[in-house]
DNA sequence: ACATGAACTTAGTACATGCTGT
DNA sequence: ACAGCATGTACTAAGTTCATGT
């Protein structure tokens, strides 16, 4: 056992560390990370933790054109007359500024095979430009690219309450574009008539090309999808990372818990906040300029407006309520009972202060991943969020799996312990549009089935009357198939019900966040394979090759 | 110490595609 | 074959982190 998992972590460490290496070059000239002479070796080290390519080849982004209208004169035909289009694919004409060359010559024949043939046309013409613009080649391998368009020009909406929506984002031009590749590769060429804003060949960064987008100024990057091994490395590392902190967090536990006593000030709300990062996954929450974006906060910036405190709610004595907007304006509600020094600090740290006072005033997120480098090296704020979702993800599928259980009920439990690490981060969803009719139908399958039950048991009693009365074989054949109809009805019923309750729980519930980010994928694959669950009913094709390497990795005995 | 910026991960939504029961 | 819903993908906004500049 332990030599075949000597070999599969062999493997796995092939297929990464295929990319070659060299010691580390001095940078690119310019490059404002290398402008200043090097300072202490720690800086040395850190630089050295960098991607090192050696060689990066790509064609640049691509731009779509400008929206052409469609020329004077050119419409549909049917039945050898212009026709006139219905308003959608007129808009689809008009919007792309294309055509379709074709003839219809019935309305139906039209209508059949208009959007057809337009999705058939423009899946082509994504596929080509998929095939040129799609992929690199970084270190010998070609790799594809995750973003490879620009974003286009349009109305920026942004998420929740935020104060520049309605902003033009205005059209990115190669002027604007910073690209990155090997000098000695073959240089990508701008669009006719236009040039690049720079050439640049920094092989410490993984991105190929980058803008400055006009609505916050920030940059915008092109980098590579997932599947490719640069970002596949990345996400095991992350994870190990995790993994690691399992060894320091019952320390840090007990270390943040002694800090809820501490003389200073500043210890007692650093702990209190690495408590609820640690308990309930908060984010770090750094600072946010107002005006630039919406109003919304994590753990360091939570302000005294966003949480209630209890002596005594549902039944438990000191309980916390929580209510602000998260990420993307994303509401994060919850009460939480919680012990007795954390309360009386809460209070502490409330007292005289305004509503829009900050809970944590003595408090950043810089200063608490300061302190929790010292802790372990490499630990900060997220590290705990990846580490309770994998280990709650461990802990689920260890509590609720049971070997005997067919595939959709191990299926079920899969799908039950991705959703305790969805709640625990608070990844939600809109409820879709069709959700309500949906459910509907499920309730109209499980009022009949209902129904068909109680006609069943009705039946039973019947037929058992008539069995006491007539005692023959005959009489009992009736009673045993009557009692068969029941059970299996009742059955029948229970699985609606549970696929009833499942859709329900997971109305407001997104798993892809977690299953995707927050996961150890390790874990999972150790559970399929332990429990003949074939990784495909987990695992979509692109999410296989996303886990790429935890696939060559991990054996049924992995241990997060 | 604090502000800014660069680089990278994480996030939800809209739309496309695929699947399933009729 | 096809409607109707579930699932998957593309897109890009919004976070975190770390380093540098002031």
């Amino acid at each position: 056992m332990r030599v075949v998992r000597l070999l599969r972590l062999r493997a796995a460490l092939t297929l990464l560390r295929e990319v070659p290496r060299r010691p580390a070059s001095r940078g690119v000239p310019g490059s404002r990370r290398t402008q200043k002479g090097s300072g202490t070796r720690w800086e040395e080290e850190k630089r050295e933790d960098r991607v090192k390519w050696r060689q990066l080849e790509h064609k640049g982004p691509y731009f779509a054109p400008p929206y052409e209208p469609l020329p004077d004169g050119v419409c549909f035909f049917y039945d050898g007359k212009p026709m006139r289009l219905s308003v959608k694919a007129e808009e689809v004409a008009t919007f792309y500024g294309r055509m379709l060359d074709h003839e219809y010559t019935t309305k139906e024949v039209f209508r059949k095979n208009f959007f057809n043939d337009w999705r058939k046309k423009l899946k082509e013409e994504a596929e080509k430009l998929q095939q040129e613009f799609g992929y690199c080649i970084l270190d010998g391998h070609r790799e594809k690219i995750g973003n490879f368009k620009t974003e286009p020009p349009g109305l920026f909406r942004g998420r929740g309450d935020h104060p520049k929506m309605g902003m033009l984002k205005r059209r990115v031009m190669p002027e604007d574009v910073v690209i990155n590749c090997s000098r000695d590769s073959k240089i990508p060429k701008p669009p006719a008539g236009h040039q690049w804003k720079e050439v640049r060949s920094d092989n410490t960064v993984t991105w190929l090309a980058a803008w400055t987008e006009s609505i916050q100024n920030s940059i915008k990057y092109v980098m590579l999808n997932p599947c490719s091994k640069l970002k596949g490395e990345k996400a095991w590392q992350k994870f190990e990372t995790a993994r690691r902190l399992r060894g320091f967090v019952d320390e840090i536990r007990s270390q943040y818990q002694a800090d809820w006593k501490s003389q200073e000030m500043k210890t007692r709300q650093r702990a209190v906040a690495l408590y609820f990062i640690d308990k309930l996954a908060l984010r770090a929450g750094n600072e946010k300029d107002d005006g630039e974006a919406a109003d919304t906060v994590g753990c360091c910036s939570l302000r005294v407006e966003h949480v209630q405190l209890h002596p005594e709610a549902d039944g438990c004595q000191h309980v916390v309520e929580f209510d602000f907007l998260g990420k993307d304006s994303i509401r994060y509600y919850n009460r939480v009972p919680v012990e007795k020094p954390v309360y009386k600090n809460l209070q502490l740290f409330m007292k005289n202060k305004d509503p829009q006072d900050d809970l944590f005033d003595r408090l950043t997120t810089t200063s608490l991943n300061k302190h929790l480098h010292e802790l372990m090296d490499g630990l900060t704020a997220k590290v705990f969020r990846t580490y309770n979702a994998s280990v709650t993800l461990q802990e689920q599928l260890r509590a609720l799996t049971r070997a005997e259980d067919s595939i959709a009920a191990k299926i079920l439990s899969y799908n039950r312990a991705n959703r305790a690490v969805a709640i625990l981060c608070n990844h939600q969803r809109a409820t879709s549009s069709t959700f309500e009719k949906s459910m509907q139908n499920l309730q109209t399958k499980i009022q009949v089935k209902k129904e068909q039950v109680a006609e069943a048991r009705a039946e039973l009693r019947k037929a058992r009357a008539e069995h006491k009365a007539q005692g023959d074989g005959k009489s009992r054949s009736v009673l045993e198939k009557k009692r068969r109809l029941l059970e299996k009805l009742q059955e029948q019923l229970a699985w609606l019900s549970v696929q009833a309750t499942d859709k329900e729980e997971n109305k407001q519930v997104a798993l892809s966040t977690s299953k995707l980010n927050y996961l150890d994928p390790r874990i999972s694959i150790a559970w399929c394979k332990r429990f003949r669950v074939p990784v495909e009913k987990i695992y979509s094709k692109t999410q296989r090759e996303r886990f790429a390497w935890a696939l060559a990795m991990a054996g049924e005995d992995f241990e997060f």
